[in-house]
RNA sequence: GCGGUUGUAGCUCAGUUGGUUAGAGUACCGGCCUGUCACGCCGGGGGUCGCGGGUUCGAGUCCCGUCAACCGCGCCA
């Protein structure tokens, strides 16, 4: 008989009556009722019910068993008769009478149960994960996990792209986030950094004639975390391609996502086809980047109808170059009370308030309505095709000073009001992003993704006004998040030293940053371009969460700490000094 | 760095207007129980009310400060 098992505990049925097995698992719950006792014995597979009673000859020692420790028992596998089997789960038709027992490893007092569904506060989870992921709902988190690497890697494969791992000590490729360091022991006082996206390998992938690459990859950003962001490491399906445009790129990735969703989404619906909206268009209906299109609400412009208008903060705000009047329509939001509660919102938000109007059977209310007077109302009204019974929102100034907190408004109005599908996974292109920004201080120009995207018209675009120029640049909105980035890069070194040239580098500056991939192009680059999917999120969708670090393992919390592992913490003197490194004390 | 929420037993939480010795469930320990599957019943141990200061005859409760966790902003595909 095997050391440890002969079969699982999710394995035995009526068909294995009268065998002798032998099982393992974690005792899950014991039921002692003196003259005959019950354990549920898990793993990972599932669970059997192990019965005892004073005949057994180890009955002294199974008294003594306790939640959560790690057992093996032979017995007898018995049926169990009409009215005790167990329909809640698959082994429910049989028990184990027990006639050995060994304790592989006991337990101590629990800091959480593995059995129920109690929530315990984050920082107790992190500290014993071993535990918590003992727990049934994280095993399914993990499994699924699991399982759509597998996926994704058969549908790239059935694509013809080879997996290919990059380095992960290797420079610094500037994404614009932080990089982590690692200092060199070989070389003293300089530092290796933790690649933000395997970027530049990628590229040189395609230099080197790979055609199609890509790699489940591990990246590193040292940023502050938040509930849909993990600190320092995350995972990516990293992407990249020869010789196409931007729309072939998406006609690729989409099949590999639809699918995906399609195979893990628990029967949710997958849009079958995914709408491109501009980034600027996106900024004005969603107020989002990566808008949440479950969520029917669009906004428009209705500046015209405050102009001089009654309303004299809106009236006064349009006076001012370069500012809108946004409408943020609400149907079926039509009451004093929603629309109250909208505003205090609004307040919470940090905003002075949300002027609003709504229609009920005896026309428009509310305080705006009032000032504005019935023409201009009507006249809001009939733009935005809103009826009795429905509500809008108004927030007015610089559209980049607002349209966050619009966005926000968006969703916020979408959920309270029930507009939202939950039942669906719904997909958009987000495209034309602008390749640059100015710094409304400063009045510098600089990038606003990152800087390996291919202008839309090329060098030619270049010698106009920067600020109008769009990048073949692209970004996957998701049910509110961004699931996928990527672009059409910019291969010819004259164009990228070029548009670097414009954000305030020059070319010394970019071939002491890019090198390697400048040098690279200097021999015969083909036009490529790709992308990179977000597994943790993805897997996250998926799995119906809210928070990314309930599809992650061992996540850091939200100072970047390993509680459990205690990480970071103090290295030895011995070590700074074979790195050659000194500790500045802190003063704080 | 900034804002919000939270912090009471190993764990999850309650705790009134400031008023006796700070409670419950669960876990743990002991006792009883031969058919449970959230088993049941009886008993017991377990507390620096995050920490520091203040107001008060009296603070878990009010005030000030501070620390920590989470959520958001900044930041970041």
């Amino acid at each position: 008989m095997h050391a440890y098992r002969t079969h699982t505990c999710a394995a035995l049925t009526a068909a294995n009556v009268g065998e002798t097995v032998r099982l393992s698992g974690w005792v899950h719950r014991v039921r002692d009722h003196g003259g005959v006792l019950f354990i549920d014995l898990r793993d990972h597979y599932g669970m059997t019910q192990i019965l005892c009673d004073p005949d057994s000859p180890v009955f002294n020692a199974v008294e003594k068993v306790r939640s959560e420790w790690c057992i093996r028992i032979d017995g007898e596998v018995k049926a169990r008769s009409e009215g005790l089997v167990n329909p809640k789960i698959p082994t429910g038709e049989v028990e184990v009478y027990i006639r050995d027992l060994d304790v592989l490893g006991d337990a101590g007092e629990l800091p959480l149960m593995v059995f129920g569904d109690q929530e315990y506060p984050e920082e107790t989870r992190l500290k014993y994960r071993y535990l918590d992921l003992r727990r049934e709902k994280m095993q399914a988190n993990m499994t699924l996990r699991s399982d759509v690497v597998a996926s994704i890697r058969k549908r790239m494969w059935d694509r013809e792209f080879r997996e290919f791992q990059t380095p992960i000590i290797t420079a610094s490729s500037p994404e614009g986030a932080r990089d982590f360091l690692v200092p060199s022991r070989l070389h003293p006082g300089k530092f290796y950094a933790l690649p933000q996206a395997p970027q530049q390998f990628k590229q040189l992938l395609m230099v080197s004639g790979f055609d199609k690459y890509f790699q489940i990859a591990p990246c590193f950003r040292d940023e502050d975390p938040r509930a849909d962001r993990s600190p320092t490491d995350f995972y990516q399906l990293d992407l990249e391609m020869s010789f196409v445009t931007q729309q072939d790129v998406f006609d690729t990735i989409q099949p590999v996502l639809q699918g995906v969703f399609e195979e893990f989404g628990g029967g949710r619906k997958v849009d079958q086809t995914w709408e491109q909206i501009s980034y600027r268009d996106a900024a004005l209906w969603y107020g989002s980047d990566k808008p949440d299109l479950r969520n029917p609400i669009k906004m428009e412009i209705v500046s015209d109808h405050f102009r001089e208008g009654g309303f004299g903060i809106f009236a006064k705000i349009l006076e001012s170059e370069g500012t809108e009047i946004r409408a943020i329509p609400a149907p079926t939001g039509g009451s004093r009370k929603f629309c109250d509660r909208m505003n205090s919102w609004a307040q919470k938000e940090g905003l002075p308030g949300m002027g609003y109007i709504f229609w009920r059977e005896d026309g428009a209310a509310g305080p705006l309505a009032k000032n504005l007077g019935p023409e201009r109302t009507e006249a809001i009204r009939a733009q935005m095709g809103m009826g009795v019974g429905d509500a809008a929102f108004f927030l007015g100034g610089k559209p980049k000073d607002f349209e966050g907190v619009a966005g926000r408004a968006r969703v916020h109005i979408g959920d309270e009001l029930g507009l939202t599908d939950k039942d669906r996974f719904a997909f958009a292109w987000i495209v034309d992003f602008p390749i640059y920004e100015k710094d409304e201080e400063t009045g510098k120009i600089d990038f606003e993704h990152n800087p390996f995207s291919m202008p839309q018209g090329g060098m030619e675009a270049l010698e106009g006004d920067p600020l109008k120029v769009l990048g073949n640049q692209y970004d996957l909105a998701c049910n509110g998040y961004e699931l996928v980035s990527g672009a059409i890069r910019n291969h010819r070194p004259e164009i990228m030293f070029k548009a670097f040239e414009i954000a305030g580098y020059d070319e010394a500056e970019v071939r002491k940053r890019f090198g390697g991939m400048v040098n690279a192009f200097q021999y015969g680059a083909p036009p490529h371009g790709g992308c990179a999917a977000g597994i943790d999120r993805i897997v996250m969708l998926l799995a119906d969460e809210q928070n990314i670090r309930e599809v992650i393992l061992f996540p850091m919390n939200q100072r970047a700490e390993d509680l459990m592992m205690s990480a970071p913490s103090d290295p030895t003197s011995d070590q700074l000094m074979e790195l050659g490194l000194r500790v500045i004390p802190q003063d704080d």
